[in-house]
DNA sequence: GATTCGAATAACCAATTGGTTATGAGTCCC
DNA sequence: GGGACTCATAACCAATTGGTTATTCGAATC
C-alpha cells in the first residue's frame, strides 16, 4: 500500500544502468537460469557474471535458489515494482490522455 | 507507433543511474528552471550542473530553451517513453492481473 | 565600453566500476 | 577419496565517471 522507499528506485536505476547487466536480467525475466548457463553467451567470465547477479540481487531485482553445487537464478516479478512508483512521482509530465495511469499503478501495491 | 529503438533505454537508464542526475531531472520535471536556478540548492558546482544536463539532454529526457544568457530547461514529456517501452518487454513479468498494461502502454506509441 | 552575470567548455583529478585471473569452498560422480 | 564441476570471493587493473577549478563567450547593466 505505502510507497516504495526512495533509496529503492536508486538501486533499482543503477543496477540497470549497466547494459551488460540489464541483459542479463532480460534473459532472467524469460526463464530461470543458472550462472553457468548465463555465462555462457553473455561473452564476459563467470566471476563477472557472479558480480553483475550480485548487484540485481541486492537491487531486488533476482532472486536465487542454491541447488547443489549450481545456482539458479530468476527475476522477481515485483522488482520492477520500485519503478513503477518512481514513474507516479512524475505523472503530471504525462499528457491528460493517460489518466488510467494512476489506477494501473495502484493495483501494484497491495 | 514503432517502438523505442532498443539503443534509446541504454541511454535513458544510464542517465538516471546517476542519484544527483535524476534529482535534477525530478525537479525540473515540476517546473521550468534556469541553470542558475539548478545549481543553487543542488549542492555541486555549475559546471557540473550543466554536465549533468548534457546527459539528461543527450537521453532526451530534457528540452532546453537558450533565453538572452539563460538557458531554461524542462523536462520533456515524452523522454521517458523508452522506459515504458522496455516494460512491456517484460510484461510476461507482471502478474497476470495487470493484463491492462498492453493497452495503457499502446497508447504510449504514437 | 567596462563590468558583471550566466552558461558551456577545457583540463584535470580522485573515486568508482566493470572487467580480469587466481583461489577457495562445496557438491557430484567414478 | 580423488577428480571434475559450479559458484563466490579476493586481489588486482584499466577505463569511466562525477566532481573540481580555470577560462571563455555572449548578454545584461551601469
Amino acid at each position: 500500500m505505502e510507497p516504495t522507499a526512495p533509496s529503492a528506485a536508486d538501486a533499482l536505476f543503477r543496477a540497470l544502468g549497466d547494459p551488460t547487466r540489464r541483459a542479463l536480467f532480460e534473459r532472467l525475466a524469460q526463464s530461470e537460469l543458472t550462472v553457468r548457463a548465463l555465462t555462457d553467451g553473455a561473452g564476459i567470465s563467470q566471476p563477472a557474471v557472479s558480480k553483475h547477479l550480485a548487484v540485481l540481487k541486492g537491487a531486488g531485482l533476482v532472486l536465487d535458489r542454491p541447488q547443489g553445487r549450481e545456482t539458479h537464478y530468476r527475476a522477481n516479478p515485483r522488482g520492477l515494482a520500485p519503478l513503477l512508483d518512481w514513474m507516479r512521482l512524475h505523472e503530471n509530465l504525462w499528457a491528460d490522455s493517460f489518466d488510467r495511469l494512476e489506477d494501473l499503478l495502484k493495483r501494484m501495491d497491495q
